[in-house]
Formats: structure tokens, sequence, C-alpha cells
DNA sequence: CTTAACTGTAAGAATTATGATTACAGTACA
DNA sequence: TGTACTGTAATCATAATTCTTACAGTTAAG
């Protein structure tokens, strides 16, 4: 799996903590750590699923469109990387006479989509307020720590 | 996540279709698709978390070492590929100055770690031997809608 | 109506992760 | 003692991921 999902979580929860302002590629980029171009490929598919609204031109850039406490991260994830869980290297190949070698592929495959419905299970019980909830409680334990 | 855990699972399905005898790395990496060297890496593993025996010098390789109807996967993906689902890439800058920016790893790093448990708990329901039975199903499917 | 600050998109380079190859020491059987 | 294995590591090749650069399209401001 690539990053795509992290950074939209944390894009999201970005513009979560800043309710009502734009912000544009360059400012989510410098806060994620990576380049503007990236970010606006990641934001053009939130906006196509609706999480974020587009402002193009001078002033322009990205803002909130979705209830931040409804929107969960399994929906977020299903947007970004549904599918990317399992490995792309296969193991067998279709055309061997043994049983296992000809059908593993098939198997693990099922496998792999079967568990993965466990892990979204688990990103359905977190939106992107509880994020940024755990976000702000995380500083807390890092002062108390301090 | 690498190919690992799928060459592991792989392994040992070969292993108990073929009960009571010895396989070499040669022959199981013909099996998997893959090299020789990269078997007994991967063998070298289970071998020390008690899934095979080995058996070097001539006519030696790899056998079962475990009960197939007990084993599950989630024990096999903790021993091959254990946190390896989430991506190697971090986005955020524990040194910045904003609350997202600098505390987004810590939590999303907590969220991979919760969404690998429901992921495992998947695999905790299917064993070596189940694999091999759908191994086996899946031939009879393919045979009846040929 | 022109300039500046944005997004949208894509191509290509750079980096990193993954897998393959090769090599050789160690072991065991015949 | 030779042959067929495993164990392990170093190096190479390939593929996936990320970064950079570029430029067309859009909008606001002057």
């Amino acid at each position: 799996m690539n990053s795509e999902f992290t950074i939209a979580v944390h894009s999201l929860a970005l513009l979560a903590h800043i309710p009502g302002h734009m912000a544009s590629s360059e400012l989510i980029a410098q806060n994620v750590c990576t380049n503007p171009a990236r970010i606006r490929k990641i934001m053009g598919i939130l906006r196509k699923n609706g999480f974020v609204k587009t402002k193009e031109g001078v002033g322009g850039g990205y803002i909130l469109a979705c209830d931040p406490h409804a929107v969960t991260l399994a929906e977020i994830y299903h947007s970004m990387s549904k599918g990317t869980l399992k490995p792309h290297w296969c193991s067998g190949d279709p055309k061997e006479a043994c049983l296992v070698s000809a059908n593993i592929h098939n198997v693990m495959d099922q496998i792999f989509t079967e568990a993965e419905l466990y892990y979204t299970k688990y990103l359905e019980q977190l939106t992107i307020q509880s994020v940024l909830d755990k976000i702000r409680q995380s500083t807390c334990q890092d002062q108390v720590s301090e």
C-alpha cells in the first residue's frame, strides 16, 4: 500500500482543524511533508467523492465539504486505497499440474479480500473528528510527560 | 507488505498436501514460482517458529512439524510479517508547530496497529488445512465450469 | 483585459522496496 | 570423499513509490 490513505486522512483532519478556512495545496503539502502536486492529486479524488470542495484561481484551495463527525476512515480508505492491502507479487502458476500451485492464487486473493473487510470494519469506527480528537489528546500527553 | 506471508502459507499448504514427505527448497521454489534461496530464508523463519523441520545434507529438505488443523494463518502472519501492513512513508513532522502535523504520525501509527489486529482476527479463523481445503475445492469448481 | 495565485493533470526523474542471482560455508548420507 | 542438500549474505535487477517540473485552465483583483 502507498501512503495516499494516510495523506488523505491527514489532509481532512487538517481541514477539520481549521473549519471554514480554505487551505491551498502548498499549505497542506507543507503540513503533510510532501509536494503540492501530490496533494492536488489526492484532493481531486476526495473532491470527486464529496469530502472536500475545491476553489480554483486566486484565493482558492480546499475546504471540508462533509461532517467530520459522520465520515469514517473506512469511507476514505475505500475512496483512496481499496484493494491495495495485498502484495503485488503472486505465488504459484495456474498452468502447473500441482493443485496447490495452480489454485493458491485464487485462494490467497479471496483471503486478502476478506481480511481487508475486517480491516475496514475497524476503520468504520473512526471518524475524521475522532482522529482530530486523538491528535489533540496526543499533545496533552506529550505536555504532561515533559 | 512483501510476499513472504503468501509464500509461507503456500509452502506450508504444499507440505500439508504431501504429508510425510520431504520437499527441497528447489521443489518448493518451483511450485511457488520463485528462487530456492528465498524459500530457504522463509523456511528458516518457519523452522525457528516450529512450523517445519529441516534436514540438511543429501535427501534433506523441509517437512511439516505442526498440526495443519491447529496452526492458523494469524500465527504464520505474526511470524513472517507482523507490522508490515502500514506504509513506510509517514506524513507530518514532529517539529512542526501545528498540532496536526506534529501528532498525526503517532495517531496513524496507533490506527494501523489496531487495524492490523482486526486483520489478524480474520486470519485466526483460517488454518493451514482450511487453506488446503479451499485449494482442493477451488479445483472442483474449475472442473465444473469447464 | 491583464497579471497573479490558484487547481488539474501528466510526464519523467529519483528514490526506495522488493525480488532474483550468485556464491560459499556447513551438514549428512552413500 | 563426493554429492546433494540447507543457511546465510552480498550484490544485482526490477518494480513501486514519491518527487519534480511543466503547463493548460480558472478566478479574483487591479
